[in-house]
DNA sequence: TTGAAAGCGCTACCAC
DNA sequence: GTGGTAGCGCTTTCAA
C-alpha cells in the first residue's frame, strides 16, 4: 500500500541505491537522472520511512532538546532559539535533509529527564540539548554522567545550555553556562550600593546549580560588604514558579517586617513576589525594592521599576543549536560562561530604614 | 559493540523472540523466563533500537506536539499538560513502553509547520497535536487537509487542540476549539457596559482563526450595541507579540486619542499595549482600560487591572493528550467547544468621556 | 509457552 | 556515475 524506495526506483528506471543516493544528496548524481528521480518521487508522493532509514544508518536525523519547564519563556527562548538553529538548515521546500528537533519537557524531575535520555538514546538521537539548572543529587549527577557518555559512544552529540559542565562527564561536546554567580553578585552590589541592607531571598528549589549559584554569590557580596549576619532567616527556598514567589515573600514580611528589598530567584518569582507585595499595601520602589533573574520580556511590563539580571537566552539557545549541529567549533575545554548584564531598574530612592 | 536483542537473548539462554515478547509484554510469557530475561536486559544494560523497532512493528512510540510559539506560555502550558498525559503513562522506572512525546516549534510559518508534519511521518509518528489557531490561506489549508489525511492514513491519530475543525479533513480523530467568538462578544459587552463607546482594537495576524473569530466577535457585540461606525479606523493587525501591541497601541491613540479602551488580541499583546499606554503618560484603568486575551499567570501580576478571557489551556492540553493516547473517547462529532471565561476586571470608573 | 525464520525499507559497500 | 545486494535489529507469523 505505501510507497517504498523500490516503487521510485523502478518508475525512474533506476536501482534502489541511485535513488538513496538522490535523496541523501551526499553523492554524485548525474542532473538527469536526479531530474528523474525527483520527479517520480513527487508523482508517487513518496515519504521516506525514516525508521528503516535511521535503522540501516546506524544514525537519526532527530535532536532533543531538554528543558525543565515548557510554561516557563526562559526555557522557550532558548529552546525555540536552538530549534530555528537546527531546523533551519536546508530550506529545501520538500522536507530534504532535515534534522527534527524536538523539545521535551521533563517538567524538573530527574527521572523523567533520565527517561527521556533513554528515549533519546532508543532512537539514536543526532544530538541532545540539556536546558537550564541541574540538580545537584549525587546519585543523579552520577546517572546523567553516566547516561550521557552512553549517548555520546553512541555517536550522539551533547550539548549543556545554560548549565554548568556536568563533573565526571567528559562526553560533553560543550557546556555553556550562565554567569550566575556573577550577576547575583552583581545585583546585589547594586542593591547594596542603594543603600539596602536588609534584603529578603526568595531562592528557588534547594539543590538546583542554578538556586545554589545565585545565591552564595548574593551572601557573598552581602559579607563583602561587611554585612555577616545569618541570612538563613531572610530565605525562603520553593519551586521556580509565581506562586511561589507570592507566598515567599508573605513568609519573609512576616519573619522581617523591616525588608528594605526582595531578591527574587527570577523573574517569574520575582513578578509572584511583587503581586504579594501589591496585596500587603507595599508600593514597588517607594516601599520596598524587587530584583529577579532572567529578565522576561514580560518582566518590566509589570514591573518598571524590577531591576533584573539579563540572561541572553536566545544567543545562548542558538549556539547550543549550532554547537549540536557541529556547525561552530566548541569552546577552549568545552566549556563556555555566557555574560549575565545587570538591568539596573531598581530605585535610587533611599531604602525605607536606615 | 553495542548491546541486541540477541545479545540478550543469548545470555537469557531464549530466543530472540521471547525477549521482544517480554519487552513488549503484550504476550504471555513464563514469569521465571521473563525474570531471567529482564535480569540479562539489566546486566547487559540493553536498550531497544528504536528505529528496528519501528520499522519491524510499523509504528513507532513518537508523539509530536506542534505550537506557533513556544516562547509564549499560551502554548506552553497547553503543551505541558498534553506532554504530562502522554509520557505519564507507565512510570516503570526503566523506560518501558512508554511514548516520547516531544514539541515542535513552527514560529507560526505554515511551510515549517508541513515540514514538520512531513517528519513526523517520516517518523511513523503514534499521534500529533495540533495547538493554537490556524493559518486561514486556502491554498495551507488544503495542503494540511491532505497531509493530516495521509497521517491517519498512516494509522497516526490527529488531535486539534485550540483549533477549529480542518475544513475538508474528516481524518481528524478530534477538534477541541475554545470559544473564542462566545469570549470575544462577552469581554465587549462588559466594556460596553461599562460606559465604554470609543473602543481601540489590537487584533492578531490577519488570516489566523483566532484573530478573525476574536475580531468579528467584537465588532459584532459593538453592532448589536448600536454602534455601527466602520471600526477599521480603530484596528490594527500585528503578531501576537508584546511588540505588536506597543507599537499598535501607539498608532491607535495617534489615530484617535479619545479612546477609552482598548482590547488586545491575547495578553502578550495586551502587556506591550499596556507598556505603551503607561510610556504615554496613561494610568490604567484611571485613564483607559485595556482587556485581553488568554489570562496567562503572569498577566494579572503584571496589571491588576487587566479584564481578561480565560481560557482553559491547562485542561484543553490534558484532554488532548488523552485524546492522542485513544484514553479518551473523542467528541460527538469529533469536535467539542471548550469554554471561554469572562475574568471582569475591567475599571468599572466611567470612561474619561461620553 | 517457546523457537525458527521471513521480512520491514533503507543504506553502503563493492563491482562495473 | 550506476547497479547489485548484504545486512541493520527487531517483530511477527507459523510450527512445535
Amino acid at each position: 500500500m505505501t510507497v517504498t524506495l523500490a516503487d521510485v526506483a523502478a518508475r525512474a528506471r533506476v536501482s534502489p541505491a541511485t535513488v538513496s543516493r538522490v535523496l541523501n544528496g551526499n553523492y554524485p548524481v548525474a542532473a538527469s537522472t536526479r531530474e528523474r528521480v525527483l520527479r517520480a518521487v513527487d508523482e508517487l508522493d513518496y515519504v521516506l520511512n525514516g525508521p528503516a532509514s535511521s535503522l540501516a544508518a546506524a544514525t537519526s536525523d532527530l535532536v532533543g532538546i531538554l528543558v525543565n519547564d515548557i510554561a516557563d519563556p526562559f526555557f522557550g527562548i532558548m529552546a525555540g532559539a536552538a530549534q530555528t538553529e537546527i531546523s533551519g538548515q536546508e530550506g529545501s521546500g520538500r522536507a530534504g535533509g532535515e534534522k527534527l528537533a524536538v523539545v521535551c519537557n521533563t517538567g524538573g524531575s530527574p527521572e523523567r529527564e533520565l527517561t527521556y535520555l533513554t528515549l533519546l538514546q532508543r532512537q539514536r538521537a543526532a544530538a541532545v540539548v540539556l536546558t537550564g539548572g541541574a540538580l545537584e543529587d549525587p546519585d543523579h549527577i552520577a546517572a546523567m554522567a553516566a547516561k550521557l557518555a552512553k549517548l555520546a559512544d553512541a555517536g550522539t552529540r551533547v550539548v549543556l545550555c545554560g548549565r554548568p559542565p556536568l563533573p565526571g562527564s567528559e562526553a560533553v561536546v560543550a557546556a555553556l553556562a550562565f554567569d550566575n554567580r556573577g550577576g547575583g553578585r552583581r545585583l546585589t552590589e547594586h542593591l547594596l550600593a542603594l543603600g539596602h541592607r536588609r534584603i529578603g531571598y526568595v531562592a528557588g528549589p534547594p539543590e538546583r546549580t542554578t538556586t545554589r549559584h545565585r545565591l552564595e554569590s548574593h551572601r557573598a557580596a552581602l559579607a563583602a560588604a561587611g554585612i555577616d549576619e545569618d541570612q538563613s532567616h531572610v530565605t525562603v527556598h520553593g519551586p521556580y514558579a509565581r506562586r511561589s514567589g507570592y507566598d515567599a515573600t508573605l513568609e519573609l514580611l512576616r519573619r522581617d517586617p523591616d525588608l528594605t528589598a526582595i531578591v527574587a530567584a527570577n523573574d517569574t518569582v520575582a513578578l509572584g513576589a511583587c503581586a504579594a507585595l501589591r496585596d500587603q499595601g507595599l508600593r514597588i520602589p517607594e516601599d520596598i525594592s524587587v530584583a529577579g533573574f532572567d529578565d522576561l520580556p514580560f518582566s518590566v511590563d509589570a514591573v518598571p521599576a524590577l531591576t533584573t539580571v539579563r540572561l541572553p537566552l536566545h544567543e545562548a539557545g542558538a549556539r547550543a543549536g549550532r554547537l549540536a549541529m557541529g556547525n561552530e567549533a566548541p569552546p577552549p575545554g568545552g566549556i563556555a560562561t555566557i555574560g549575565a548584564e545587570l538591568m539596573a531598574r531598581a530605585s535610587t530612592a533611599p531604602p525605607r530604614k536606615g
